[in-house]
DNA sequence: TTTTACCTCACTAATTTCAGTTAGAAAAAA
DNA sequence: TTTTTTCTAACTGAAATTAGTGAGGTAAAA
């Protein structure tokens, strides 16, 4: 009999790892090794028991996953990492990609998903789930024949201040209004509106509205 | 045995008044004295033979339903009327009932609801499908307590050369475009918007199209 | 340490939008 | 026939947006 595949699991809501343990229990070849409510002294803990294999979430308190990524870089660890996150962000998924993980599933995936990721990252392979693939592929493709970028990609490089403005503008808001609301001179919100207004490639204010509306960027 | 109700259909849809007609002819309290495919003649056809209830649809060829209605006033005949519409639309609810409708359905009725609606305007009261009480109530409440128009009456309020230059606005089109691609100046299209924001009670071409987008006013 | 990303702000100049008012013409309704 | 609705248009002046450029500061990443 072959040795068991060695799991850490990393996410901040206990249940979360809770149901992960009754679903990994299910299958003798996994033993669940520790697990961690944060990315604090993850880097560690992992190396000291021998996992094979961590299935962590990005956003977790103290450090999170992208941190969590690069300390296993710097250090030369060679434990393999499947991310499991709430979110496909296209930046993120680039980000997670590159920084070496060996897998990536959203939590919309099935328990039955992650079994087949950790089989496949522990025989050495790659796992990333059918919607990932495609983003990937996207990104791949728009990136290299075309020279815009990739809507998704576009998404992701609105920064949360950007977002902010967009939101404040779709509320009808002048610049002049949003300048007094956060504080800041009305020449940095009109920057703000021109940078948006370039990066998402519209004329207007209302070219931005749509584009808001349409990738359900705003609340309301 | 007291005497049938004597009815004539008018729509322009000839399927719609062969399903009425196999829908009435379940009651044997009813008789479908006449119908017609269009507006022309209808009311000296209804006044020959002794129709007790019209059921009209709205939109007709020749001659439509609101100018039927005017005529009757107009030549003071007293047959019932019960409009059948495929618009609920407040403006002309309103239009309706006060040219001295007994009833207003939509086409998204029942059958059975048709047969409600002529058996109560037959014994002298009116009827209106609950839709359309909501409606009628919306108006009433909204109109008399509050200053401002219901959002029903303000979207049945805009024109359609209004809806027109919303949709271009909406398309991140400027004063100027529109005005090129209207073949008008740019100083009506401006009037027009103007108009609209007044209208729609908003603060910027970027109100006018958030309005839009929520309340369906745009194609794409 | 150097670079990069992001937020900040200013200044100019052109353009557009917004607000209020007035008014003519055509068509439809009262 | 008179009134109302709708579309058209002009004018003024204020306010806001758009476009381009440059630049300082901070925090994080390479």
């Amino acid at each position: 009999m072959e040795n068991k595949i060695k799991i850490h699991l990393a996410d901040d809501h206990q249940v979360l790892i809770d149901g992960m343990l009754a679903v990994l229990k299910t299958n003798s070849n996994f033993e669940v090794v520790g697990f961690s409510l944060n990315g604090e002294n993850l880097v560690e803990r992992v190396a000291k028991n021998g996992t094979d294999i961590l299935v962590m979430d990005i956003n977790m308190p103290e450090k999170d996953g992208i941190q969590v990524l690069r300390e296993f870089n710097e250090k030369g660890f060679t434990c393999k990492v499947i991310v499991l996150s709430s979110y496909d962000d296209a930046k993120l998924i680039k980000e997670v990609v590159k920084l070496g993980a060996s897998g990536y599933l959203t939590k919309q995936c099935a328990g039955e998903n992650i079994i087949d990721a950790i089989r496949t990252v522990a025989d050495g392979e790659q796992y990333f789930s059918s919607t990932i693939k495609d983003k990937i592929f996207n990104i791949f493709t728009n990136n290299s024949q075309n020279q815009a970028m990739n809507t998704e990609e576009i998404i992701s490089s609105i920064t949360a201040r950007e977002l902010e403005i967009l939101n404040l503008i779709s509320q009808e808001k002048s610049g002049k209004d949003i300048s007094e609301m956060l504080d800041i001179s009305v020449n940095t919100v009109e920057t703000h509106r021109k940078n948006l207004m370039k990066k998402l490639n519209v004329k207007s204010s209302v070219g931005l509205v749509i584009f808001a509306a349409k990738h359900n960027l705003i609340e309301n």
